[in-house]
DNA sequence: GTCTATGCAAAGAGTTTGCAGATGT
DNA sequence: ACATCTGCAAACTCTTTGCATAGAC
């Protein structure tokens, strides 16, 4: 792999945007220090961030994949109200922990798990909360 | 909502087809039976089974959704070699613990939490095993 | 009769890809 | 020099939507 200086923007972008951005996001943002940047190069890198573990992709249930700079195994929150992912921290033996009791159900091999928890970011519960 | 044989016709398919099957798969199946079906009313009627609870939606990191008639809480295993979806047998209240234990870390709310395992299923880690 | 659901086709979002030219080694 | 990466735009996949018509109540 040759460098290039869009890759490498892209890559500190995921690092410091630390919202769990989407792809036209990081377009959006990284444009601004390199504005002949495309949208195809984002996409290219981004995917090759994640399939050398240099990021993570989050599937979410509406529309377009997210990306984390964080790339150790960790868990997320998308606010069911405001649509916002956050970061769940729990500890690294829990989530491996939950690897190995899986295998044990399943007749197969299974290597790791992405688990995305659907709720109310604290904003959204304090809001919601007043409003009633 | 109003009754109509082509919503109770998905509904029937999804529950039949018992491999987490995509939109796709599901109008291929059903037009068989009723053969002037359209997509569109095939989506419409997934999204409105999901949200009445009646199906689960599953989304995977490739491509489209799938659609599972089973709709109390379990987990699904993506197989990376055949890309096929299975299900995987866990406690409900392993499931609900893992919500508990989630929610101590959050300053929100938590409801609820879906989870993809990834591995090779039974038949793809035998095949690969031979192939060494 | 009224209101909802359908079929169809077109549009939409998100993502990938082919190609010619620019860039890294 | 050569291979890889880029920008651009077109293509592709999955899903939604507008509209006229058919069907449920």
């Amino acid at each position: 792999m040759r460098y290039s200086k869009q890759r490498e923007l892209v890559m500190q972008t995921v690092e410091r945007l630390c919202d769990h951005p989407t792809a036209e996001e990081i377009y959006d943002k990284a444009a601004q220090e390199c504005p002949n940047l495309s949208l195809g190069t984002v996409y290219r890198n981004l995917n090759l961030l994640a399939d050398i573990g240099e990021a993570l992709r989050i599937p979410t249930p509406d529309g377009g994949d997210r990306f984390d700079g964080r790339c150790e195994p960790h868990y997320h929150v998308v606010c069911t109200n405001c649509g916002n992912v956050f970061d769940l921290e729990m500890d690294d033996s829990y989530i491996q922990k939950i690897n190995e009791d899986a295998n044990k159900c399943f007749d197969g091999i299974i290597e790791s798990h992405t688990t995305l928890f659907h709720g109310l970011c604290g904003e959204c519960a304090k809001k919601l909360n007043e409003n009633k």
